[in-house]
DNA sequence: GCCATATTCAACCATTCGGTTGACGATGCC
DNA sequence: GGCATCGTCAACCGAATGGTTGAATATGGC
């Protein structure tokens, strides 16, 4: 389910470096202070949401942001909020809170 | 936290009957069968993710959709999902799939 | 074939979540 | 004041979630 997939902070960091670049699943993992094993469910129930794709290419597998799904569930809200525009201050506001790529940190 | 809100089918079908107008607490509860206390925590789920308001008028609480949050999650995750236009045809999948309102059932 | 690397699987644990029930607090009506 | 209605609170319960660890499964390089 998109929006559960969209509720955890690490998966939405995930999707923050996916959208720069193609990743394997180590490198994923890499500024995370949680195992590896952890990060591959991330990956999976990214991967359930339709929100990644995973393939096997040798060794590693590589993981791929998949907008669709995104862009899918942002238009199904927008069902409910179209009746004005954008308020781009409150926007704003948000970005700086709660929804902003959280910043992962390697400290303990 | 917005997407973690909408990550439940009785919140999102709640958002989808407050689009048509704002209701009491008590008629909100109406369709589902589960207890008013269960739909009263729904609620206070959706206040503290700022998609919907409440205020007592009287004896009865009115309930108000907020659409602001809706549209603003939606342009972040637009953010992810920007690089080609919506695809129609999967979005019409997707309405019929796991996203769609769902029907609110009587039966046990 | 053998070893190292990349990833997942399985079992487990603590916490959160979605629901119930019964008691409680507010408000309107007589 | 007294009573019915509207809504929340508190305690509880089972199931799901997010994490751990250790073993298992590919795959590539030698």
């Amino acid at each position: 389910m998109v929006f559960a997939a969209l509720a955890d902070p690490t998966r939405r960091a995930i999707l923050g470096m996916l959208l720069e670049d193609d990743m394997a699943v180590t490198d994923v993992a890499e500024p995370f202070q949680m195992s590896l094993a952890a990060i591959s469910k991330h990956l999976s129930v990214l991967a359930e949401a339709g929100l990644v794709s995973r393939e096997r290419r040798g060794r590693v597998i590589w993981c791929k942001l998949e907008p669709d799904a995104l862009r899918n569930a942002s238009v199904w809200m927008q069902g409910f909020g179209q009746f004005e525009p954008v308020d781009l201050d409150a926007f704003e506001r948000f970005l700086e809170g709660e929804l902003t790529l959280p910043v992962v940190s390697d400290a303990p």
